[in-house]
DNA sequence: AAGAATGTTACATG
DNA sequence: ACATGTAACATTCT
């Protein structure tokens, strides 16, 4: 389940393979992958676009792309912006032009160094875009996490007055881009707060331990180039092909019955907003 | 082996 | 504005 720092690794190891690369054609299998344009605009328009730039916000990867034309000058600006959501199972492959494309890659881009960077996804719900202006694809998205607009501040002013779960507030993208599942359990038991507590029910300094806590998960996890879960297709990996290494450290996600790290209470597992959530009952008192 | 669970976001409905 | 629920999907888990 890639979120900000499955993203962030991936768009770090595509930075140095990508960088000047030009897209010669495309190729899409599942139309609705393309947000927009429309796909055989998007075919059509992607060809001969160089590499430029690389960027994430929130869960969303930032390729920015110049035209190549004759100009051999390299680092112009950005004319183009190539915008990609994994949402759940998608994935970036790297591999050689003309490989046997497996029965779930949806897109794929041909590079001019005989490379194909495919998108893959079993359950269809990631997306693509090719836009002028990024907004069109992110829409409106609340602060990166390590930016100083996310601070114990401004985080306060979004949970204030809320009814909803903090675990579902972590997850609201326009709270704060990129936490995800895995993440907002982590966070919660960093900050030793219970998922269940209201948004509108934190003191000032408990607000300040869940910025804190956000922020070193996050950080922890983009060192440990992200988290791989099971061994099934479905499965983030990097685009080299190697698992990330954070799931070793997951302190109670996916750990029902196992011993709490800190006080060896098993772990408890309950719903909230629809998603699984882990928390240590005695760590994190409700 | 059928049925439920999985997790992200946009959209719809109170 | 807020809260809740559902669709978009196919693989994996129970």
């Amino acid at each position: 389940m890639p979120e900000l720092p499955e993203v962030e690794t991936i768009v770090r190891d595509l930075a140095p393979r990508l960088r000047g690369r030009t897209i010669r054609g495309a190729q899409v299998r599942w139309p609705r992958t393309i947000a927009a344009p429309a796909p055989d605009e998007f075919v059509a328009k992607v060809a001969g676009l160089r590499f430029e730039t690389f960027d994430r916000r929130g869960k969303y990867m930032i390729f920015g792309l110049a035209r190549d034309d004759q100009s051999h000058f390299r680092g112009v600006a950005p004319t183009r912006w190539l915008i990609i959501h994994l949402r759940m199972t998608g994935r970036i492959d790297l591999s050689p032009h003309g490989h046997q494309a497996d029965p779930h890659t949806h897109v794929i881009l041909e590079l001019d160094d005989g490379a194909d960077m495919s998108f893959r996804d079993p359950r269809k719900f990631g997306r693509i875009w090719l836009v002028a202006d990024p907004q069109q694809a992110i829409g409106r998205l609340g602060p990166e996490p390590f930016d100083p607009t996310f601070s114990a501040q401004t985080l306060a002013k979004r949970l204030n007055g809320r009814r909803t779960a903090v675990k579902a507030l972590l997850l609201d993208q326009s709270i704060v881009a990129g936490v995800g599942n895995i993440y907002a359990d982590e966070a919660l038991f960093e900050a030793r707060m219970h998922p269940a507590r209201p948004g509108a029910s934190l003191s000032p300094d408990e607000v300040e331990r869940l910025h804190v806590a956000v922020q070193l998960v996050l950080a922890r996890a983009i060192n440990g180039g992200g988290s791989s879960l099971g061994s099934g297709s479905t499965n983030y990996v990097r685009p080299g092909g190697e698992a990330g290494g954070y799931q070793e450290e997951h302190r109670v996600f996916r750990r029902t019955g196992q011993p709490c790290p800190i006080c060896a209470t098993p772990i408890q597992r309950l719903r909230i907003a629809q998603r699984s959530t882990h928390f240590c009952p005695s760590c994190q008192p409700e």
